[in-house]
DNA sequence: GCTTTTCCTGACGCTTGGTCAAGAATTCGG
DNA sequence: CCGAATTCTTGACCAAGCGTCAGGAAAAGC
């Protein structure tokens, strides 16, 4: 472990390469046009070296996914960062998460696909409690600006409302909204034409359900943003 | 049109068993497990023959979403029945789409499936124009309940709020909540054990946000769903 | 420089989606 | 009721793609 001997480093390299080459192929052609032949290919190896390196085409999905779920956790820790009331860092953690499935847009599919069962039970458990454990930490990082909600008596969370409780109600109503959004098709035929705005309010409606202060009335959401863009997301 | 032959009714009849094989394929053994081989062995017809019926694969995962989504439209027809304040029509609904979910588990993976681009552009047309409308049936009988709630003077949607956008919120966050559910894995790690219940809190919240009277502190939820139950859900 | 180990390759097996020519069944006209 | 026309059914067949593995090439060890 001290040193990667050439070869070692060589093989490294070309680990991430395939992904790499994975990903754009997805992102182009779709899970569809996604083959290890193709794969291959593109890398300029033999179908036999990329199975050196992942046992099946499942393992890519799940490998692509992890890579993408860990930028997320890294761009919720950085807006988490956000100096300011927590529910300004909540909103933060949103903004965050709209420039994730911005710089992304292939996670919904890789989501997507790793929900199929038989898609799921290719993969090694291993894996599969990597890819766990992230999303957790994810999980941890909204709970633990609700904890200081409530540290900071913002919040005063009910009898039975755990802050885990109110972060799965946030979670839910983004990722729900965002997929269905992915899902183009009617949203513009019914006047919604833009999720970002709509998940936004409707997360807004959700904190002010729960009187997390300052309520959406008493600030200028405009304002914020623009202040939490410029002090933790835009420095890439 | 008038009268069907014998050779068409058998015809029309198959076509079903092909549908109901398919999905008792699909729930048994996962979308991996649904072949074409394997649907004609079951229906004891020849692979040529079912594909006279549907032009591929994708064809009858669509074909069996139409069905339940359909399903769904009627269930929550009847709920939108429901006699009472508008917002515990909404309740109403509600129920029925837990009861949905609960009828038909294999709708998630048949939605997942149909999400993925690479799925859907196999797919006619006609019957993504179906589906499609299906669901914007759905959205309508909501969004119906929401100008009666206006109508009634239970609730002031604010400036830039039509009935579409609330219904979008409470349809990404039931969506959201129960496509995480689905995803058995860490919730009851969290301490998150029964998401029905999250999600109707969480929904119930998001009302309370928006204002809709009677707040969720003002009424017994578990006895209006009761009555909900008897009322319109339990005759069958 | 020789041996051992590790790595790379592409032909191969196998499953599965989808096609189609030939034969079977049904319908239709008289 | 019979033969022609049409429609339906079949299963062999093809192509594509996943995953394997024996044998050869390259690297590592001595």
């Amino acid at each position: 472990m001290i040193q990667l001997s050439p070869k070692q480093q060589e093989i490294k390299l070309r680990q991430q390469r395939i992904l790499d080459v994975a990903r754009s192929v997805l992102i182009q052609h779709g899970y569809h046009g996604l083959n290890m032949e193709r794969i291959a290919t593109e890398v300029e190896y033999s179908k036999g070296t990329v199975y050196n390196h992942f046992a099946n085409k499942e393992e890519i999905i799940v490998a692509l996914a992890i890579e993408t779920v860990a930028k997320r956790l890294e761009m919720f820790k950085q807006a988490a960062q956000f100096k300011g009331a927590s529910r300004f860092r909540m909103l933060a953690i949103g903004q965050a998460a709209e420039k994730f499935i911005h710089d992304y847009p292939d996670f919904f599919v890789l989501e997507q696909i790793l929900q199929l069962p038989s898609v799921r039970q290719k993969i090694s458990e291993q894996r599969q409690h990597e890819i766990n454990s992230i999303e957790v930490l994810c999980m941890d990082i909204l709970a633990g600006i609700v904890r200081d909600a409530v540290a900071a008596e913002d919040l005063v969370l009910g009898r039975n409302v755990t802050p885990e409780k109110l972060v799965f109600g946030l979670w839910s109503l983004a990722s729900g909204g965002f997929a269905i959004a992915g899902r183009s098709g009617s949203l513009p035929h019914l006047g919604l034409d833009n999720p970002f705005k709509l998940v936004h309010d409707h997360t807004a409606a959700l904190m002010d359900g729960f009187g997390w202060a300052p309520l959406s009335t008493d600030y200028d959401s405009i304002q914020v943003k623009q202040k939490i863009h410029c002090e933790v997301l835009c420095n890439e």
